[in-house]
DNA sequence: CCCATTTTTTAGATAAGCCTAAAAATATTT
DNA sequence: AAATATTTTTAGGCTTATCTAAAAAATGGG
């Protein structure tokens, strides 16, 4: 059984390998898990150990299949236990990500998917994020980002890529959520930001916001 | 905060001490935590520097009124954690222990009380134990223990006192649970053993047994 | 009431996960 | 390509919670 810390290490390493899967650097683990340098390398040894990571000295680390096999179970646990939370108990979608932090690392045998089964089956969570499913696989029809958007077409927003308290704090400023209907009304070149309708109001949002948010076409 | 272990410590020395409040022995302590007796003098020691037991060296100790408050919390989310998998997630009443076991170390200053409204506000958890209240308080209408009564004297089982693996498979097996009325039909002298009945069926309980159900009065 | 037994505490060790400081390896600049 | 800067690893320490072994205190039988 893994402990905690490195169950946290998994997680981490996966969400920051997600998309490249390329060797990540001790440093950027470290930063990722808010830790020295000199932590994160002995937790790489620790892991390299069991088969978890494939790690070479002074070159970085990324996840072996086995590695990312359990990130995978814990990225589930995290997503069903977040759509628990705001589903169920009535949660704000940027209130649960540390109560939720701790709840992945629950152990059981039955209960994740006893929760899957509670919450029928969810694909996303609160924040849009795909839940893997029992196998560990992400099955989702695909998203687009909205800054890749043009002028007057439009789509739902299904998810955030990032989903930090201060952005999701933000979005609830404005106003915006998932499952919006969001229109392109247009685009400024001079600094890239985006002028945006959701259902009656109109708003402008930064490039940096457009690149954070994920639609589907409709 | 406090460590895992502490909060286990805590609720461990509750249980014991809640019938007598009397001082318990560091040797009492650690069978019931399952390790040595030096550890539990280490961290009675721990627990005393905080002010959550008062322990007096070679004495023994029992909760501070701190301490006690702390272990009612524990308590209290074991309880409601273990309704909730009973209740919502389909669990047996003897499944749930080792689940409940983390889950009541969450932290989080609204999550037990939101699962308390989403369980609308259980008083008694899926063995017939009482849920402490918001304010750590214990209130449920008085149960006896059915080896209290009498021939012919019957009532609506509520609890067990003893919640263990086995006793739970026991009384599954002969097929007893809560909210069954149970009814004396006979009390053998010889060996303290109880003839009841429990709607149509008839079975011979051991006086031990008799003992560990609580019983309400109708 | 004293001596043997039991209980409890202390002392010192271990493992996990973190730290700082120093050494080693790699990368960058000129 | 050498010197400098950065990154990474190693070495040694700290804390928590555990352990064993030994010392100290309490208990109880004769």
């Amino acid at each position: 059984m893994l402990s905690q810390a490195e169950e946290n290490y998994l997680k981490e390493i996966y969400a920051l390998g997600e998309e490249t899967h390329e060797l990540l650097s001790t440093n950027s683990i470290a930063k990722k898990m808010k830790t020295k340098a000199s932590s994160a390398t002995d937790m790489l040894q620790k892991l390299s150990n069991k088969g978890l990571v494939d790690y070479t000295k002074y070159k970085g680390a990324r996840l072996s299949r086995k590695g990312e096999t359990i990130a995978m179970t814990i990225v589930r646990k995290h997503r069903l236990w977040e759509t628990f939370l705001v589903e169920k108990l009535g949660y704000n979608w940027d209130e649960v990500h540390d109560i939720a932090e701790q709840l992945e690392h629950i152990q059981s045998k039955t209960l994740t998917n006893r929760l899957d089964a509670f919450l029928e089956y969810p694909t996303r969570d609160p924040h849009g994020h795909p839940i893997p499913n029992i196998n560990g696989k992400i099955v989702t029809s695909e998203s687009i980002i909205l800054a890749d958007l043009n002028i007057n077409e439009e789509g739902i927003l299904i998810g955030v890529k990032d989903a930090s308290d201060n952005f999701l704090k933000y979005l609830n400023k404005i106003n915006i959520t998932i499952g919006d209907n969001i229109k392109i009304l247009d685009i400024e070149p001079f600094d890239n930001s985006f002028t945006i309708s959701s259902d009656t109001k109109q708003i402008t949002i930064s490039g940096n916001v457009a690149k954070n948010l994920y639609i589907k076409n409709q």
